[in-house]
DNA sequence: CCACCAGAGCTC
DNA sequence: AGCTCTGGTGGC
């Protein structure tokens, strides 16, 4: 009997096997010779094609006696082999913990519920967060199964944590980290020993049959995945959600993209703006922060610095914001201190690529590392992000008698081992501490930085950035300052009043003009041979599907191709041959997809 | 003489 | 992407 086994890795397609019966089950688990050494392999089922160019080899022994991924997984694996061009056995791979996949065996007993249920959708956005966390309090209460997402791991943990104890002895909050706690948490998920599944993104795929999907803070960027297969859990969460006939509620302060247009938003607590308090301050009237030849990068206006001052005296906390993210490095001389300046316009060059490039954020003109500093000679340049460490260096020297602190998610710090007020500085990712303190004043130093992007997301990332500045955490008492240093006199017309849906209509209205998403997908990939590529390019023109070649003569973007089309599936035809046991690894062949979906 | 490693080679 | 097999290095 032969049998397809999808073995986790890099290949789309399946491999052939022989056992003397066929009664395994599609999604159970398979000892079976490969390479060198043996794999641990999931059945997909009998095989049709009859190839015979390979030696086929007998399944060494089966581990399950039954489809283990049950609860719509293995179907959940299948699809999101070929919805984000990655393949089943790497959705296998990002989807299970690893031990499931070393062929670790478990005892499980299923009691799959056999409710009559339907799919449907409903939405919770309240710009007051209280108020949101109170109703998804409500929504655990109910005697159905749950599984409530949080876009990170902080908002995911204090949920749990202060949920009350009933609640609490029915729940289960989904590890962080992979290893044993999570192999643990999952087993006990599997075997339908709790109620209510809290989880951060990964918990998307958690092995249960839920009612009821809460996806909080819906438009969050938190949900998309930070390495390949690139997808948005919120997606997944409503696929799981239509797969298991279960609710949906996607929740929220503000809309996403796909949220807006399917329409019909009951939004509460709407027109709050009284205590939105948003000021503009025009950058280049900013002190000049110097730190080691870097001259300017660090813009500190006289009205940020007196606001911060004052608050500080009144015993608020104040955050500063500095993505610095958003801009590349500068690139100065270790010897004498110098930045590399532009050619052309004289302004300072910023490292791209690993360092290989320099390009001028002014004029855009772009040229090749230098090898040598062009004032001095010196040997060594060095790209400085001029981040946090400097702001935190200058912070010291603007600002006296007040505990200063860099916030680092990486870094597990106490805020109760320093009395308040503080001044924290931080990345966007500072903005989650909005949630556990009050913070009077929230400056962003260099909001343009993120629109100098041309990622056709940056307009909706800044928007929701500042939204969140205004609104998150701000309890009933509460009020605070936002205030944005910026060059872009149009900024405050698109920001002010901060009213998303006048925001999403414009913007949407812009992105159906030029097919960008949520109204089709960009996919962008790599494919370093010129032959290889330019095959690629046709035979997707051949279906009408047009890619277009960004390689350009200084070699940047060599061999990426971004396409546009409605969906991905003829896509996956074309790109399949390139994805088989042979073809994958020649290094000219297609690599890094990436797929920008919403 | 063998532990320890990086790199190559292989995969129905 | 794993896995194991290889051949070189270096410790004593």
């Amino acid at each position: 009997m032969l049998l397809d086994v999808i073995v986790p890795g890099p290949w789309w397609n399946a491999f052939t096997y022989n056992f003397n019966n066929n009664n395994l089950k599609s999604g159970s688990r398979v000892r079976i010779p490969f390479g060198n050494g043996g794999r641990v392999g999931f059945i997909c089922g009998v095989n049709s094609s009859q190839q015979n160019n390979f030696e086929i080899k007998d399944i060494i022994e089966p581990i399950d006696a039954d489809n283990i991924l049950q609860f719509g997984l293995w179907e959940l694996a299948l699809w999101l082999g070929r919805t984000y061009l990655c393949g089943a056995g790497m959705a296998l791979k990002t989807m299970l913990p690893s031990q499931i996949l070393t062929g670790e065996k478990f005892n499980f007993n299923l009691n799959i519920n056999n409710l009559n249920k339907n799919f449907y959708e409903k939405n919770f956005f309240d710009s007051r967060e209280y108020s949101r966390l109170d109703f998804y309090i409500e929504m655990l209460r109910r005697p159905v199964k749950n599984l409530i997402l949080f876009p990170e791991n902080n908002s995911a943990n204090k949920f749990f944590k202060n949920l009350p104890s009933d609640l609490k002895d029915l729940s289960i909050l989904w590890p962080s980290v992979g290893g044993k706690k999570l192999w643990d948490a999952w087993r006990e998920i599997y075997s339908g020993n709790f109620k209510n599944v809290i989880a951060p993104p990964g918990g998307v795929f958690a092995p249960f049959d839920f009612d009821c999907v809460i996806v909080e803070d819906e438009a969050s960027e938190g949900y998309l995945s930070r390495r390949t297969p690139v997808f948005s859990a919120r997606s997944i969460a409503g696929k799981r959600a239509l797969d298991l006939k279960a609710e949906l509620i996607l929740g929220g302060s503000v809309p996403s993209a796909k949220t807006f247009l399917r329409g019909n938003i009951n939004y509460k607590n709407y027109k709050n703006n009284k205590n939105l308090d948003l000021i503009f301050v025009d950058i280049n009237r900013s002190l000049k922060v110097e730190e080691r030849g870097i001259e300017g990068v660090l813009p500190v206006t006289v009205s940020m610095l007196e606001r911060t001052r004052s608050e500080l005296r009144a015993g608020h906390n104040v955050l500063w914001l500095l993505d610095r993210k958003g801009g590349a490095a500068e690139v100065f001389c270790l010897n004498c201190g110098k930045a590399v300046k532009c050619s052309k316009c004289g302004s300072i060059m910023r490292s791209e690529h690993d360092g290989k490039f320099l390009r001028c954020p002014h004029c855009n003109n772009v040229q090749e590392m230098f090898n040598k500093c062009p004032e001095c000679g010196g040997e060594i340049l060095s790209g400085k992000r001029p981040g946090l460490e400097v702001l935190f260096n200058a912070a010291n020297r603007l600002i006296k008698d007040y505990k200063i602190i860099i916030h680092d998610v990486n870094k597990k710090f106490n805020l109760k081992d320093f009395a308040q007020p503080y001044l924290i500085l931080g990345t966007r990712g500072a903005l989650s501490l909005c949630s556990e303190l009050d913070i009077s004043l929230i400056a962003w130093l260099d909001l343009d930085a993120e629109l100098r992007r041309s990622d056709y997301n940056a307009r909706w990332r800044v928007f929701s950035m500042i939204w969140q500045s205004c609104r998150r955490g701000l309890s009933q008492e509460q009020t605070r300052k936002v205030l944005i240093q910026t060059r872009r006199e149009n900024l405050k017309f698109s920001l002010n009043n901060l009213n998303w849906e006048k925001f999403w209509r414009s913007e949407l209205e812009t992105r159906r003009d030029l097919d960008l998403p949520p109204f089709n997908l960009l996919i962008k990939l790599n494919c370093a041979n010129k032959l290889k590529r330019e095959s690629l390019i046709s035979k997707l023109d051949e279906t009408g599907i047009i890619a277009m070649d960004l390689s350009d003569d200084l070699n940047i973007n060599n061999g990426t191709l971004l396409i546009s089309a409605p969906s991905v599936k003829n896509i996956y035809k074309i790109l399949e041959p390139y994805f088989d046991l042979f073809n994958h690894k020649d290094y000219n062949s297609i690599k890094n997809i990436v797929i920008y979906a919403e």
